[in-house]
DNA sequence: GCCACCGTTCGCTCCCCACCGAAAGGTGGC
DNA sequence: GCCACCTTTCGGTGGGGAGCGAACGGTGGC
């Protein structure tokens, strides 16, 4: 019982965060969040499959860890995900989790993704999906990505996304960097995130390129996008097909 | 007890790898195997004050969920993390949990990193610590990293890791990048890790820049590498005061 | 102001697992 | 080949927590 004051003091406080995602209907919580919705406790109690009383207990101590937020509104009690950081927090477990396998080594060619924008998903603020896959490959191919050496914008390729009407100014104390990758769970391959990422799927949205399907995390590229992200990024659109399951 | 068949699939592997360090004795053992040293179960056992019995259970749940990797050697039974993705596994947590505050927005001045070369550690297989943010931000202010829009090497960083012996060369099959960014919980600031964040760890060794303190993680800068780490970085020699703690 | 609804709290049960000591299994020294 | 040492296996104990149902409480509708 009595530990050895000589382990790292950090021990109990990683226990504790791993403790918060240790648990079957928890983590399927943080999972279903990603969609950056704000749920009620009763939703997700269903969606579980578990009592009321029981979600109440688990979002009671996410909300205890500072991984979810409360938001009361009349007489629902919504819940989220924290921010970018939570988000980033859980993408990041859940992408080891399903990315063991030593990755199909698909190289950063732009040619293998423009087969890939048929389906699209958003992973909390951000494209993900085979979507977000071949932007991220299309902006790499033209030199507005680099990847070879790290992952980071290239001038081009922030003067594109404010050419688009993107906001990249950083408030001065956010840790948010302006550009991460972040590894798509179903494609296995890195794709925008960041404030870049955040900012691109908004306009890509706003634009009406995109649109969500249902209320869920799914989008479909509209003819307009089709065209555009031909235009501007050389993804041709013959090969958009969208029954196309790969 | 029946779960909800339509909670998102990935839930129990989250669920179960999280559970992997949400035990305080084991993520005292994965943050001791930063060092990037093999350990026996009965060092781990007495390190953490646990019965020889207790962890070798712990151990043999590490090593199922892949975190760790067994080593026999004659009648030692060695342990080690699995490689440099269980590292960063491991980094990437412990750095959230000691991380959640606002941070110091220090900017990415080389001047306010002058200071901090006197203590260094290694982070399981790059620099990290005062030295490492040192670098870092030395490299960054002279062209060679780019962290405004992300976070890569520039040709010129590419230049100068090559020009001094860095074998950069990725092998085609490896998912590690190239350079990454891993974030210090005692300087709460970004250093570099990766491929390059690793072989310019070996070459400050090798040149004899640096040496190890003993056997764990804690490295020395040497007169020979105030002097290098000044003319080459251009970090001011008159400010390495070991003994200054901050 | 009463009712309906949603969420939380409380008491309870049960299972999982962290832990230990004792015994068994391997390996190298001599 | 025997002994010493390290590690693993096994049985047993205890605590934490995941789950439920029932009762309580706050909010909005009417």
């Amino acid at each position: 019982m009595e530990k050895d004051r000589t382990a790292d003091p950090a021990a109990p406080g990683l226990a504790a965060l791993a403790g918060l995602l240790a648990d079957e209907t928890r983590a399927a919580v943080c999972l279903a969040l990603l969609d950056r919705r704000a749920w009620t406790g009763g939703e997700l109690a269903r969606y579980c499959g578990v009592a009321p009383s029981t979600m109440s207990e688990h979002l009671a101590r996410l909300v205890d860890g500072g991984l979810l937020v409360r938001e009361r509104q009349g007489r629902h009690g919504y819940v989220r995900l924290a921010g970018p950081d939570a988000a980033r927090f859980v993408e990041d477990l859940a992408a080891r989790v399903s990315a063991p396998p030593p990755a199909t080594a698909g190289g950063l060619r732009a040619h293998s993704a423009s087969r890939a924008l048929a389906r699209g998903r958003t992973c909390y603020d951000h494209l993900a999906g085979r979507l977000g896959v071949a932007v991220t490959d299309a902006m790499t191919a033209r030199g507005m990505l680099r990847q070879d050496t790290g992952f980071a914008l290239t001038d081009a390729g922030v003067d594109w996304l404010t050419g688009l009407g993107a906001d990249l100014a950083r408030s001065p104390n956010s840790r948010r960097p302006l550009a991460r990758s972040c590894l798509d769970w179903t494609e296995r391959r890195p794709h925008l995130a960041g404030t870049a990422g955040a900012e691109l799927c908004r306009l890509v949205l706003d634009h009406g390129w995109a649109t969500r399907i249902g209320t869920g995390r799914a989008v479909r590229v509209t003819p307009l996008g089709e065209h555009e992200l031909a235009r501007t990024l050389g993804i041709p659109a013959a090969d958009l097909d969208p029954s196309d399951p790969r």
